[in-house]
DNA sequence: ACATTCGGGACCACCCGTTCCT
DNA sequence: AGGAACGGGTGGTCCCGAATGT
């Protein structure tokens, strides 16, 4: 929505992605308040005057850039692996385990961008609040066509589409706080079993 | 309704009360980074010079006091809550409806704490980190023996008290992105369905 | 001078005298602005309600009474050492060796208290400044008292003190900022030559 | 006097070297720890964000910077003084004549910087000890040249140069500590005797 | 007389996100 | 596109007083 990405650029797009990129990490890590504009132009490289030229909104435009980023990377993550099992079980416990694969290889320090920022700024910026929603949706929206192919009626589908998402994103940071698996390995099974 | 008054004091609890309970509805409605100790400060209506003599530890030992005090305030809230019903699915039911109330009745601003602090803070401070895992932990075993007394082994009944509290975490979130309660709804639905 | 030492007291003087032997110690290493009322609680021991029981002005007349005492010991000590021997030469030069042995194991960190509180309090505080001219010029009697005896007529006497406190003091800290004792044995060799 | 106007250029220095100078001044009158950084703003009249842009590491940096900007002025003086005259004797006590005037002028109450910074944070900070050790030992340099030129061997050259610096810095001393040029005299007829 | 808890507000050094001017 | 500069705000600590034991 806010990038023209269909007109070439006689200068490199180097440093306005370098900048998303940078900012979606940070925002994993540790969130959008803890996050500073110094951190993100140290951690991106990227000249710190090209900040406001390429973000005129500040911080808060460039975390919505990163949210889209890694909504629709995750998005499309979410989609193939839904769509590389043929077993709904099989599909939604890859699923689960990719992100715990994730989190366990960032030491437990990477979690969902989406939902540190709402919980952070939920009641603060609108924009930010917004977006997360949009994101959250979109995701919603994979899992519920999955479930629908596999044979729910509608309504059930996007029923088990928010628990599932719901409880993810819980199990996430469940485990994260207690730097262990095991609450995403029993969503997992829970999941699987719910579905069976 | 912070105050426990039935108990006589020489010296007044006041100031120490006030900062940890105006603590803990900032960290849920904007969490611990967003949070600063001037607006605890400001908002707990206690001198600011008072704060450092009862946490010499700052902003952190004063999040952990809140974190305690409202996962004990929860945990005590979920066990009557569990207790309230005979059937399973109803107590469970009742759990995610007062929920779903609180987050209504407040805007969509008032969220978990302790969620909110984990996602922010797991990877910059121990103590936050493992006091959120302990507070979680003790959810999760009440919900626990109350699957044990409804006849689950001990084994599911950890696995399914686990995801009953990740999606009900994760649906909060969902519900605050999206100003709705139907996450919670979906998430309740789902839940009764699995213990039924 | 603002005690009556000769009154004996049912309770125990330990308390004040901690804090006044603390706060000569923080003078010597850090000077008056360095030095915390907390600090000196802390490493003296003694109970902090104390503090202003004792001493009602506070850090300023905590520092008034440290340096009197330490003035006090130092000028007893420097009568002593020009005593010891019958040359007035080797008498200065046991004196430079005592500072310098003292200024050596002490890792180069104690100087002289006096010299720090004047010159960061001279401009600050009347009470401090007076307190430290005291002290200076009862060393200086000293002193001139020796070089008198040694055959100086007065005027000579009392300058040729004021130069040998100067060139000591000065001397400490060159050494202090070099962490070498060679400005005190050039001190000590140059005075012992002035006067021989 | 404190700019360099001969050398142009494209973004004006004036609010980098205002603190610098700013802070000077304050360093002489009342040392490094009853500097604050605000004080040093205000009187530098220079805009308070620009201070951690031009001096990251903060007051310490600019300290150091202070500290080395008033080592070359004075060591310049020096240079200056002990050459103004051919004899030797004159030339001493020029200089402490001039430190004698520049104390009385400033109402007893600029003295050396560098002297009230060692003893304040030699033991605190290792980068301040080692700049004053340096800025002295600059002025040590300057000052035993003139006594080598006037045919003192090296040895005898550098422990005269250590006790006329230890001295005058001593006198500066007790000069402030009673409000009195005495000491400054003082020591000055006892070097200029010293070296006729 | 002596000790202690707790309250109080000014102030500390530091860093924030942003904009100016090139 | 970009380096230099900015003002307001950060969490934290200061020294001290007032109320209250023992």
């Amino acid at each position: 929505m806010s990038q023209d990405s269909s007109r070439p650029q006689k200068t490199s797009r180097s440093s306005r992605d370098a900048f998303v990129a940078a900012t979606g990490v940070l925002l994993r890590r540790q969130g959008y308040e803890a996050t500073g504009v110094n951190e993100i132009v140290a951690s991106s490289g990227a000249p710190r005057g090209s900040l406001y030229f390429h973000f005129p909104g500040g911080k808060e435009e460039l975390a919505l850039a990163a949210m889209q980023r890694e909504g629709t990377k995750l998005r499309a993550a979410i989609a193939s692996l839904m769509g590389s099992k043929s077993d709904l079980g099989e599909a939604l416990g890859a699923l689960v385990d990719a992100l715990a694969q994730g989190l366990e290889s960032s030491g437990f320090r990477d979690g969902c961008p989406i939902a540190t920022v709402t919980l952070e700024a939920a009641s603060r910026s609108e924009a930010l609040r917004a977006t997360a929603a949009e994101v959250f949706e979109s995701w919603i929206d994979v899992l519920q066509e999955r479930l629908l192919s596999a044979g729910d009626d509608a309504t059930t589908a996007r029923r088990r589409a928010m628990l599932a998402l719901a409880a993810v994103e819980g199990a996430l940071i469940l485990a994260r706080a207690s730097r262990d698996l095991e609450p995403l390995a029993a969503v997992r099974d829970e999941l699987v079993a719910l579905v069976s």
